[in-house]
RNA sequence: GGGGUCGUGGCCUAGUCCGGUUCAAGGCGCCUCCCUGUCACGGAGGAGAUCGCGAGUCCAAAUCUCGUCGGCCCCG
C-alpha cells in the first residue's frame, strides 16, 4: 500500500509510492479538489496531462446530488465521472464546520439541512463510509469534527475524542463493508487527527487513532483561522506522532509555501481549492509569486503568466489576453488560468520529488521559497 | 434672427416643479485587496463631480432669477 522510497537526509521530507485499486500515486502529491466530481472547469484528460495522478471528491455533496444511487447505477464514481486514476473522497467532515448555520452535531452523527433544498439528513460515520463504499472511492475519510480556531480547550477535546470514536466506527463499519461485499476490494480509510491547536490533544488523538491502525494518516483541523506559523507549526509537531511507515494528509492544504513548508515536515498528500478557486478568480500562481492577471500593470503584457512554466496557457495565451477575457467575463479566462493553476502545484510536486530523491530538499524550498515570496 | 429644450464623477442617468438631516445619489466602467478537506466564474473595499460658466436673490442655491457659452429641435 504505501512504500516509502527515500528519507531525505537533511530534512524530513520523504519520497513515497502510495498504491490503490486504481493506480499508484507518487507522494508527495496534489490533489485537485473536485468536490461534484469535477475540478471545476477543467476535463480529466486536462487533469492527466497536467500530471494529475489523483483527484478528490465529496462524498457529502455527491450524496445531495445526483445522489449514491445514480452514481451506483452508473457502475461507480469513477465511470461516472470518467476518471480511472485513484479518487480520495472526502467525508462531509469539513462541511461540518463550513455549513456551521445548517447543521447540528451529536456524538451519533451529523445533521445537514440541504443547501440544495432544505431537507435534513441525518448522516452518522456509518453512513458516511456506506456512502464511500458505493461510490468506490479508493481512498475514503471519515466523518470527523473540524473546530475553528481559536477554540477552548474542553470544545477540542470533546471534538477530538467524537473524531476518535467515529474514526473506530467507520474502521468497523468498513470491515463490514468489505467482508459483505458492500464496498470494492481495496478501498482504503484513512484516520483522521484533530486536537486544534493544542500539542498535547493532537498527541493524544494521534495515539488513539494510531492504535486503532489505518493504513494513512490525515491532520484536520489546519486553516481554520489561525496565524500562518501556528498552521505549520501544528503540522510539524502532528507529524511527529504519526508513524514514519503510513502515507501522512493534512487536510485542505495550502498555498504553495503552505505545502513546500508542511513536505519539510513530512507529509505526503495535499489537497487544496486554491489553484481552481483562485484561477476562477483571476489569480495566478508563478515561480515569481501570486499574479493578480485582472490588474491594470498586465493591460499590454504579452508575456505569459510565468515563464518557467510549458502548460497550455503559457505556450499560447499572453497576460494581456487573460486580462481581457477576465474583464469581459469570457469563460475562457476562468479555463485558462484555472488549468495553468494546476499545472503550477503539479509542477511544484514534481520539482519537490525530484530534490527529495537527490537529497536537496531543503535547498529547494529555500530558493523556492525567496523567489517565490519576494514578489 | 425668433422660440423651445438640455448641460450633474470616464459614460448613462436620479434629484430641479415645492431652495435647507435621500443633495450630491445610482448603474456601468476604472482601481485594489481577500479566498486553504469549494453552499462559491465568489466576497470586500477604494478613487473619481466645487452639479457648463458668471452674476444676483436668500440665513441657505444643483434646485429660483438674469446673463453667457455649448448641444439638440422647431420656425423664419
Amino acid at each position: 500500500m504505501f512504500k516509502l522510497i527515500h528519507q531525505d537526509k537533511n530534512s524530513r521530507a520523504r519520497l513515497g509510492k502510495l498504491s490503490t485499486a486504481c493506480g499508484d500515486i507518487d507522494t508527495p502529491c496534489f490533489m485537485p479538489v473536485g468536490t461534484q466530481g469535477t475540478v471545476k472547469t477543467m476535463s480529466p484528460l486536462e487533469l492527466e496531462e497536467a500530471g494529475a495522478q489523483v483527484m478528490l471528491c465529496n462524498a457529502y455533496h455527491l450524496f445531495l446530488r445526483p445522489g449514491i444511487e445514480v452514481i451506483k447505477h452508473s457502475g461507480g464514481l469513477h465511470k461516472f465521472i470518467s476518471w480511472g486514476k485513484p479518487i480520495l473522497t472526502d467525508s462531509g467532515g469539513y462541511q461540518i464546520f463550513s455549513l456551521a448555520l445548517l447543521r447540528k452535531v451529536s456524538d451519533n452523527g451529523v445533521e445537514f439541512q440541504s443547501h440544495i433544498d432544505g431537507m435534513k439528513h441525518l448522516l452518522s460515520p456509518e453512513d458516511v463510509i456506506d456512502i464511500q463504499s458505493g461510490l468506490g472511492s479508493d481512498i475514503m475519510m471519515p466523518l470527523d469534527e473540524c473546530v475553528h480556531y481559536p477554540c477552548a480547550r474542553d470544545h477540542a477535546r470533546l471534538s477530538m475524542e467524537r473524531t476518535v470514536d467515529w474514526g473506530r466506527r467507520s474502521k468497523e463499519r468498513l470491515a463490514k463493508n468489505l467482508s459483505g461485499a458492500g464496498a470494492k476490494d481495496g478501498q482504503l480509510l484513512f484516520g483522521i487527527v484533530q486536537g486544534s491547536s493544542y500539542e498535547d490533544l493532537r498527541k493524544e488523538c494521534a495515539e488513539k487513532i494510531t492504535s486503532i491502525g489505518f493504513p494513512g494518516y490525515a491532520i484536520g483541523g489546519v486553516s481554520v483561522g489561525e496565524p500562518k506559523n501556528l498552521g505549520n507549526d501544528i503540522v510539524d509537531f502532528t507529524c511527529g506522532f504519526l508513524p514514519p511507515d503510513k502515507p501522512r494528509y493534512v487536510m485542505g492544504i495550502g498555498l504553495p509555501e503552505d505545502i513546500v513548508e508542511a513536505v519539510g515536515s513530512g507529509i505526503d498528500m495535499f489537497d487544496c481549492v486554491v489553484p481552481t478557486r483562485y484561477g476562477r478568480n483571476g489569480t495566478a500562481f508563478t515561480s515569481g509569486g501570486k499574479l493578480v492577471v485582472r490588474n491594470s500593470p498586465y493591460i499590454e503584457d504579452q508575456g505569459p503568466l510565468d515563464r518557467q512554466c510549458r502548460c497550455y496557457t503559457c505556450k499560447n495565451f499572453s497576460r494581456a489576453y487573460l486580462r481581457h477575457l477576465f474583464n469581459t467575463e469570457e469563460i475562457l479566462g476562468l479555463r485558462l488560468v484555472s488549468l495553468h493553476n494546476i499545472n503550477f502545484y503539479l509542477d511544484l510536486m514534481r520539482q519537490i520529488r525530484d530534490a527529495i530523491k537527490k537529497d536537496e530538499f531543503a535547498g529547494f524550498k529555500r530558493n523556492f521559497l525567496s523567489s517565490y515570496i519576494k514578489n
